[in-house]
RNA sequence: GCUCGAAUGGUGAAAUGGUAGACACGAGGGACUUAAAAUCCCUUGACCAUUGCGGUCGUGCGGGUUCGAGUCCCGCUUCGAGCACCA
């Protein structure tokens, strides 16, 4: 019977769904194992060659757990509110749901056609109101708490309320925007207006006025992580610093805890590593300098405390609360000029605009270790949303501030032994310290890490400041004046925020006539009819961004149809984390902190039982695309094949990667792809056209995506799977290159060749070696995530047992429960047709391999000595005398160079033949 | 600038400190065939030798540890990723 891909796998496919042998319940009779995918936003383009690549290998990691006999929480569904479908929406005017609905069909009927080992009867979508539901509830949750810092969690509004009631803000620790002090009494008198607004100072979902990335172009505010070097990540469009009242999450609250929860997940370090400068710690002193004649003190933040003795001024942010303080009334003029000028340049143009610019304001602090007066300057190159706002600077160790010295030429103060400062600083935090006596405190001959430890206590001591860390992390803005996205539940009373009642949820998304902002400015929800509770109370315009659908997904998962909570305690229980998450590393500061915290806040909360949602991650690499390139023979119709191109004047043309087979042009197919080619004239090389090509990535305009399905169609999805993993390293970025792929799909022949006339014999040793060396290696491999080689681990394999014309079942069974996870459709079918069995090999157990097959084919001779010296002599078990007594020689010399003093151990373990030779 | 990765044939890549280049692609040669496709076999890191055996060099560069280094350590080079007037 021939191999048939076409056949086979739309019949399985078909078994598998009518069957429901992917469906999972909670069972807590069997282990659980939680595999997840990130989620797939759906666009218009829909799935190319790259997007499975980690889908594959979360599959293949699904099954072979099922087959050890876990039960594999393996869900999927669709990120379905985002930018493109509202664009799309905004230019025809048909409804994003439409698009989406669409968009997630085609997905769907590409994934299947993949043969995925999903439980679809779990599948969310973050659009649908049962879902968003719950989106919205954690959203009112957030409202509804403030960060305790003693307790260390987040904490009922209601405490906060019971103890401005009794004790004012006195004693309180707590997450908030500003320091706030007022007793109990003050609070009482307090309007219900004003107390709202004491209170958005504490919850965790708060109204703000920050600083906010604004997009003009794309008519909304974006989160830090959605914009890169003043640009935004989709578009990339400017993005304008604009101060705007909009709604927040305190993530910045939890930035110690999604530090330290970090140690506990097992992820790649590097990825550790992006998510670590994000939150961006920083240990330092938040240190108070006198200003001089006046009433008042500047608090600076430093990581340099030891370089006290070398600050020779001050500098604040242009928008700094102190520079209206500080500044004297003859400089008032100058400081206001430049005040007007910098607010004038936009966030880009202040990062690559580096020119030295600021002024001084008249006044002078007073450094608190020496005594002496020194200026206080403006300059925008102190950031008003760091530390304090205002900064001490030491020019000789910290280059801006060299810069800023020589500039306008302030005095340099070396403090470290041997640090040459005439032409830059010397930043680096190591040396001997100098010039760092006066009367109380003496740093000299300390080295830079004493000194910052002894200048913290000191002025810890003397009430000169404090120790105090600071994060770079600040709170996600959590507005987005935009249609396609989650509603707020919250209406406006008297202009005070209030939630809807829970038992309203759902509030669902309102149809609108036109996408677009309306005529006044408001977005586009401001279109809706009726946008009002039933007493006519204003509900809020904006939508969540997209992140807040994406945020939890993973645990609805666990209880998708729950209509009374988000995921039940037994659900949550037995599920209780994810404990294989893929994904790509683009959401390492987006989504995978994001959801981070709201899993962390969820926690405090009681709802769920783990601190971290994903246990284990890998980021898969990408797929880059391959593009292919004809050589046109300027002002002619005349192409010329890659290896002759020098002899002529050529511009190179992308060519459609779908009509090129190993580099070689389909001629016909290419004078059939577009009108001008029509009558191509051809210079060829040994008969053919062998094209150009380049890596670049996949997109339309380059000709170089590769749909799935032509691939499946083509070769069937055992092949794709295979191939992918095949490709090299998963975590690994590479392009897509289908020469190859012919060679996966020649194993799959030849795999399909051996199963033709199993028999009941009996395997032979060398049969039985096979199997087990595959069975050991692709179970290392898919622990290890080495898809790649365990790949070559079959063909090798395969080649072998044809080689050995095995054709015992006692072989092929196990074989093809091996294969499985990797080519379902296939073994599928080689288990029931040549087999036999009624069962599907999805419920067989996963073969255990027995070292004896191994063992008595090799033998490592392990020589160690001293402790420290080790030689592995393998020989095979049949060796010849020559090898055995080379093994007796090492043996030997192992015992005279211990001098007879020290045991040879000589150890015997399995491995590889390895030829030693003695001297 | 700081942090983290990576560098091996024509290509994608393998190698718990122990035969470098598994496996595959491509290429070359051969078998089968009227022919092609498909299939199968041989060769394929470089250089030298070649009627036999074989020999030398070789994992970005320079050092080091080790009986032994692609692998460990130190110092570079190049490329990629993240952060970046973050004090």
């Amino acid at each position: 019977m021939e191999y048939n891909h076409r056949e086979i796998e739309s019949r399985w496919q078909r078994q598998w769904r009518e069957s429901e042998i992917y469906k999972v319940s909670t069972d807590p009779s069997k282990p659980k194992f939680y595999v997840l995918d990130m989620f797939p936003y759906p666009s218009g383009a829909g799935l190319h060659v790259g997007h499975p690549l980690g889908y594959i290998a979360s599959d293949i990691y699904a099954r072979y757990k099922r087959l050890q006999g876990f039960n594999v929480l393996h869900p999927m569904g669709y990120d379905a509110y985002g930018l493109p479908a509202e664009q799309y929406a905004i230019q025809t005017g048909q409804h994003p749901e439409k698009t989406t609905t669409v968009n997630i069909a085609r997905y769907r009927s590409q994934l299947d056609k993949i043969g995925f080992c999903y439980d679809w009867s779990r599948e969310v979508k973050t659009c649908d109101p049962e879902y968003y539901k719950w989106t919205q509830w954690a959203f009112q949750q957030m409202f509804g708490h403030y960060y305790d810092i003693a307790a260390d969690r987040a904490m009922p509004i209601d405490a906060l309320v019971a103890h401005f009631e009794s004790r004012g803000t006195e004693g309180l620790q707590a997450a908030a925007g500003k320091d706030l002090e007022f007793t109990a009494a003050e609070w009482a008198a307090l309007d219900e207006k004003a107390k709202s607004d004491v209170l958005m100072n504490y919850r965790i979902a708060y109204l703000g006025h920050t600083m906010v990335n604004w997009c003009p172009k794309l008519g909304t505010v974006l989160a830090n992580d959605e914009v890169s070097e003043g640009l935004s990540i989709r578009g990339g469009y400017p993005v304008e610093q604009k101060l705007m009242y909009q709604w927040c999450l305190r993530v910045s609250a939890y930035a110690q805890r999604l530090l330290d929860g970090l140690e506990r997940v097992d992820w790649t370090d590097s990825l550790k590593e992006t998510q670590r400068n994000w939150i961006g710690r920083s240990e330092g002193a938040e240190m108070r300098f006198k200003v001089a004649g006046r009433d008042l003190d500047l608090e600076i933040f430093t990581t340099r405390a030891d370089t006290i003795f070398g600050v020779t001024f001050m500098v604040l942010a242009p928008e700094s609360a102190y520079v209206d303080m500080v500044t004297a009334d003859e400089c008032r003029d100058a400081v206001r000029a430049y005040l007007d000028e910098v607010k004038h340049k936009t966030e880009r143009e202040r990062m690559i605009d580096k020119k030295v610019t600021g002024v001084f304001t008249g006044s002078y602090a007073i450094n608190p270790l020496t005594g002496k007066q020194i200026p206080i300057w403006v300059s925008d190159y102190v950031l008003a949303g760091y530390g304090t706002g205002a900064i001490m600077a030491v020019p000789a160790h910290d280059s801006r501030d060299y810069a800023f010295a020589r500039h306008f030429d302030l005095p340099v103060i070396p403090l470290i032994e041997g640090a040459d400062v005439s032409e830059s600083s010397f930043d680096a935090k190591s040396g001997r310290m100098i010039n760092s006596e006066g009367p109380e405190l003496n740093l000299n001959g300390l080295e830079v890490k004493d000194a910052i430890a002894a200048t913290k206590r000191f002025i810890a001591e003397k009430g000169l400041g404090r120790v105090k860390v600071n994060y770079r992390l600040r709170d996600a803005i959590f507005s987005r004046q935009r249609y396609w996205g989650e509603p707020f539940p919250v209406y406006y009373k008297d202009g005070i925020p209030h939630m809807l009642p829970a038992d309203q949820l759902p509030l669902q998304l309102p149809e609108i006539d036109q996408y677009l902002p309306t005529e006044s400015g408001e977005p586009p929800l401001g279109r809706a009819k009726n946008w009002q509770t039933a007493d006519g109370c204003p509900l809020e315009l904006n939508t969540m961004p997209g992140f807040a659908g994406s945020s939890a997904y993973y645990l609805r998962y666990m209880d998708p149809r729950n209509n009374d909570a988000l995921v039940s305690p037994e659900a949550n229980g037995y599920w209780r984390q994810v404990d294989l998450y893929i994904g790509g590393t683009e959401h390492a500061t987006g989504h995978l902190i994001y959801s981070r915290f709201w899993n962390k806040f969820l926690y405090d909360l009681g709802t769920v039982c783990e601190d971290e949602p994903f246990r284990k991650l890998i980021n898969q690499g990408m797929i880059q695309g391959r593009s292919n390139f004809v050589y046109r023979i300027k002002d002619t119709n005349t192409f010329v094949s890659a290896g002759l191109r020098k002899d002529y004047d050529t511009t190179p043309i992308h060519v459609d990667v779908n009509i090129v087979n190993n580099d070689v042009l389909d001629l016909e197919a290419f004078r059939a792809w577009r009108p001008e080619f029509a009558t191509a004239e051809f210079v060829l090389e040994d008969g053919r056209y062998i094209c150009g090509y380049a890596v670049e990535k996949m997109s339309k305009s380059m000709f170089n995506v590769v749909n799935p399905d032509d691939i499946v169609e083509r070769y069937g999805a055992d092949t794709l799977r295979l191939y992918e993993m095949f490709l090299g390293p998963l975590e690994q970025s590479k392009p897509w290159d289908t020469n190859g792929i012919d060679g996966v799909n020649r194993f799959i022949k030849k795999l399909w060749k051996l199963y033709q006339d199993s028999d009941d014999s009996q395997p032979s040793a060398a049969n039985l070696k096979t199997l087990h060396t595959l069975i050991k290696k692709v179970a290392q491999d898919i622990e290890n995530f080495s898809f790649n080689t365990s790949v070559a681990a079959f063909m090798i394999c395969v080649n072998e047992l044809t080689a050995q014309k095995c054709r015992s079942r006692a072989v092929l069974e196990p074989l093809a429960v091996v294969i499985a996870p990797f080519a379902p459709h296939v073994a599928e079918e080689l288990w029931h047709s040549a087999l036999g069995h009624d069962t599907s090999v999805v419920d067989a157990q996963w073969p255990a391999h027995d070292e004896k097959h191994l063992v008595e084919a090799e033998v490592t001779y392990a020589v160690s000595f001293n402790g420290k010296a080790r030689y592995n002599i393998t020989v095979a078990a049949d060796a010849d005398a020559e090898t055995v007594k080379a093994v007796a020689m090492a043996h030997e010399a192992a015992e005279k160079w211990t001098g007879g003093k020290e045991p040879v151990k000589v150890i015997f373990v399995p491995g590889k033949i390895l030829n030693f030779v003695i001297k």
